[in-house]
RNA sequence: GUGCCUGUAGCUCAGUGGAUAGAGCGCUUGCCUACGGAGCAAGAUGUCGGGGGUUCGAAUCCCUCCAGGCACGCCA
């Protein structure tokens, strides 16, 4: 279903080329036509600014201009009235017994229901998370993480076919540190002699890989050659970094690591388009990018004295080869502190000859913890680091999923421990499930009692229940500036503001009543109504990839956790 | 110092060049033997950080100043 506001475009511009058309209005390029639900109800339902826009190029006065398009609007099913307001509004109400009929769109929609076809036949890739396979994820990790899930899921709501992509690294330095972490701790438990590695990572986690392959392996590994620890060490902690994403669902299609731009020549290949191209040149030993050239502040060394790529290498190869594979679309997370290189690698792409307009980036701020109105420090020498399982443990998954994205990615996240563990109103986790609970509760009674919705005459629903479907009618508008403007968060907000609505209709337009027996055919109209709104919130959930529960369960009171003093991590 | 992000109600935050600036929490006052009280109704609260500008119209766009965060590597 396309978003009302296209298609009061749609019927507006048809009514202003229908006014040039008998000369009632000079001919000038019609602009973009924004068509939004007004903030007060007296303005109707959509309204429309359009004479007010374009009162110089037509040079007649706004209410004049408003006049006309109003007397030259084509019939539409959704329009029941256009009313002229000053200054020279436009004042649309929708047809009710269309509205009501939205019933039945819903239901047969499903769980597929506000789904859109603007990206049909178009491929988009979303990289988030990547973080290279040291450790436990972090919480800030994680935002982007949840971040670029949703924009994945926002994008197939548009249509798209979507590639979820992790990048990985697990062949660096860092890497190294790590294999010889787990190949110390291994040998410490065998009681065999070992030097554990001046910074290596002091995480239990570290120790735990080590005894499992101790389980495993027994001692055959005590000869083994460092590169076996880090294939075992990697694939340990990709074991675990699946299962903690898992937990928040969180599932890649791809996971592309690095090492393989090499051992297919693209970085080579990359290295010599930019010299080819003359975007690069050697000084000082080192190979620089003419990153100047192309706007950048300063050049950027790609390959350092040492011989050894710098990570912007590797990373434009990673991205021609994206575009190689003909997307549509690319989408690239990243948190703020990798902010100044993504600019940096889309001009290694464009040096290189493509075209990265396909390409949106979202930079999101870093996130802190704040419990009892204090913010948690997470520094990670001394240990206080909180880390992905263990902040789900404490909130739940579906508290991380919606505090992750109901936030502007712009927005440096505080993100509120108590807040999140509530069970309360307070909580809009809850506020939003509860809304689902409470129409699976109405469907289950009105089951046990035999009350039907067959042959339901939607005519029959007032005026709450119509204003809460005209909101969730405006869901597929809010999709679709989330997906074009990489604003993700206007899901969370709108399925909050929804939920706002539903409980105090809940609480006035009741299908059971234990004082008053409701005629057979209201009941059957409300149920109906209801069964579509919990059709929207279970659509609502799932695109923020959280549960949409059939009763709320409270959640026993969390154990505290004993503090993992040595916990560390780098990236 | 330079670049990016931010500054909106007591708090946490939404806000797409449109009409009288929004939500939740908190606060005040009531209600509630009914589909799960994790509820309902009403109310108070704002120099949209300051100052200029563009526009018929600015929280929104431009300039400038102030305050905070992040980044400024031959680390990733």
């Amino acid at each position: 279903m396309k978003p009302l506001p296209v298609e009061f475009a749609a019927v507006v511009r048809q009514a202003l080329a229908n006014a040039q058309a008998d000369g009632s209005l000079p001919t000038f390029p019609i602009p973009e036509l924004k068509i939004d639900p007004p903030k007060r109800p007296e303005h109707g339902d959509y309204a429309s600014a359009v004479a007010l826009q374009v009162q110089k190029l037509a040079s007649k006065p706004p209410m004049q201009i408003a006049e006309i398009v109003r007397a030259h609007l084509p019939a539409a099913p959704f329009i029941a009235a256009a009313e002229i307001a000053a200054p020279g509004f436009i004042n649309f109400r929708l047809n009710q017994a269309w509205l009501a009929a939205q019933v039945e769109y819903i239901l047969a929609a499903g769980d597929r229901v506000f789904q859109q076809d603007d990206g049909a036949g178009k491929r988009a890739q979303v990289e988030y998370v990547s973080a290279n396979p040291t450790g436990p994820l972090s919480v800030h990790r994680i935002r982007g993480g949840v971040l670029g899930d949703t924009i994945a899921n926002l994008l197939v709501a548009m249509g798209y076919s979507v590639t979820r992509e992790y990048y990985y690294n697990n062949a660096g330095q860092q890497m190294n540190i790590l294999a010889a972490s787990v190949q110390a701790r291994y040998l410490e438990m065998l009681g065999l002699p070992n030097s554990f590695p001046e910074k290596g990572y002091k995480g239990q986690y570290i120790r735990m890989i080590a005894a499992v392959l101790a389980a495993i392996y027994s001692d055959t590994l005590s000869d083994a050659p460092m590169e076996r620890f880090r294939q075992l060490a990697s694939e340990s902690i990709f074991y675990r970094l699946k299962n903690s994403m898992r937990r928040v669902n969180i599932v890649h299609d791809e996971f592309f690591p690095e090492q393989s731009l090499y051992e297919e020549g693209a970085v080579e290949e990359t290295i010599a388009a930019l010299r080819e191209r003359g975007f690069a040149y050697e000084q000082e030993g080192a190979l620089w990018f003419k990153s100047t050239a192309l706007g950048d502040e300063k050049d950027r060394v790609i390959v350092k004295r040492s011989g050894e790529p710098t990570y912007r290498l590797p990373d434009m190869a990673y991205h021609k080869n994206k575009l190689d594979r003909g997307f549509d679309l690319v989408v690239d997370v990243f948190g703020a502190d990798h902010a100044a290189t993504a600019p940096q690698v889309l001009l290694g792409v464009k040096a290189l000859g493509y075209d990265p307009s396909c390409v949106r980036t979202i930079i999101h701020q870093m996130v802190e913890l704040v419990e009892g109105g204090e913010a948690r420090r997470m520094s990670t020498r001394r240990g206080d680091f909180v880390e992905l399982d263990e902040l789900i443990d404490d909130v739940g998954a579906d508290a991380v999923r919606y505090f992750m994205l109901a936030q502007s990615p712009n927005t440096a996240m505080n993100f509120d421990l108590d807040l999140a563990r509530s069970q309360g109103d307070e909580n809009p986790v809850y506020r939003i499930q509860n809304a689902h609970v409470r129409c699976a509760g109405i469907l289950r009674r009105t089951a046990e009692r035999g009350i039907s919705d067959a042959n339901a005459d939607l005519t029959l629903l007032g005026g709450d229940e119509l204003a809460l479907l005209k909101k969730m009618l405006e869901t597929p508008e809010v999709i679709a500036r989330a997906v074009a403007e990489m604003q993700p968060q206007a899901i969370a907000i709108f399925a909050l503001d929804l939920a706002g609505m539903f409980h105090p209709v809940y609480d006035r337009v009741r299908v059971i009543s234990d004082q008053e027996e409701l005629p057979p055919a209201m009941a059957a109209a409300r149920l109906r109504f209801y069964k579509a709104a919990k059709v929207v919130f279970a659509r609502l959930l799932a695109l923020m990839g959280m549960s949409a529960p059939d009763e709320m369960e409270r959640r026993a009171k969390p154990e505290p956790q004993p503090a993992d003093a040595e916990t560390s991590a780098s990236e």
